[in-house]
DNA sequence: CTAATATAGTACTGTATTGGTACTGTATCG
DNA sequence: CGATACAGTACCAATACAGTACTATATTAG
């Protein structure tokens, strides 16, 4: 499939959450759990996962917790994908290993391979967690109100 | 993984074949099995499918086989991927389905995934099919800067 | 200095998807 | 009518994913 894992996903909109409480100085993994509504063995595990990948700083006991080491916007969203899913390739063909391909020197498309692949990946560069943010302003309409606000509409940054 | 299926890969090396061997009127399952080097039963599942999605049609009998329907460069890459591996979306939220994300109405990207996967699906879009053939055109290059260009890098997309 | 809290690391298991194969049916040409 | 080649269905094995449990380590509060 040309799928995200379930856990990358979820690594996304952990770092999402993350990204918006920037106010705060770190972020416990029950935190984040609460908030996402993740099983919290799972979301302590993608936090590893981010923190070992140089995306997450930690803080080690009593009031620890995770914090961004850069800024959203400077944070590719490929990043993250890749810290979960390991280097970005489409296909075998596409990693750097070779051996890989059973049609090896005989792949007439090996080297197309590789523009689908940067293609693709080009795409993933061009969004950062910045962007990701944004359509949040949904649920701080709704904390606030009490109540959905159905509008996609355009709301400024800061709701408080 | 955001990785293709290895059918789909598969899926691309036949396109190609057949594409380019566009001379011929049909060509067999057991033809083009010898000549990507694939296995009969896994060739004749894949052409199936691609038949049954529209890419191609077929002949039966003595002198049967397969032949492309469109042109090379009318056909783009991602409908290859969606004949094997139904529509094209990058993470379960992005489908129109609803109800299949856990996270529902609370998911704070939701909108944003949509973001995500038209960038990447529009990447591929604009990937043809002709455009997979043309690593083949070695000459063209020679033609074009009178020496043979050893790079297996970028060729610029139109030669003509 | 001890207890509480929170991250860090390792390992395991059930499930779902994928990849590959076999078998049988149907149409066309010589 | 028989050889050839597509068409359809069903099945098995290997792999990868998702989720969970358990233990170790570091830091702060009191």
């Amino acid at each position: 499939m040309v799928r995200l894992g379930k856990l990358t996903d979820y690594a996304l909109v952990l770092m999402t959450c993350i990204a918006r409480g920037r106010d705060v100085p770190v972020r416990t993994a029950r935190d984040l759990a609460a908030e996402t509504k993740l099983p919290m063995p799972t979301v302590s595990k993608l936090l590893k996962e981010l923190l070992q990948s140089g995306l997450l700083v930690s803080q080690r006991g009593t009031k620890g917790g995770y914090m961004l080491v850069k800024k959203p916007r400077e944070i590719s969203i490929i990043e993250i994908i890749a810290a979960l899913e390991g280097p970005f390739a489409l296909t075998e063909c596409s990693t750097d290993v070779i051996g890989l391909c059973g049609l090896e020197e005989s792949c007439p498309i090996k080297n197309n391979q590789r523009v689908i692949n940067q293609a693709v990946r080009g795409a993933l560069e061009r969004i950062t967690l910045a962007e990701l943010i944004q359509p949040l302003r949904l649920t701080a309409i709704r904390d606030m109100q009490g109540n959905l606000v159905p509008s996609v509409g355009v709301v400024s940054r800061r709701i408080q």
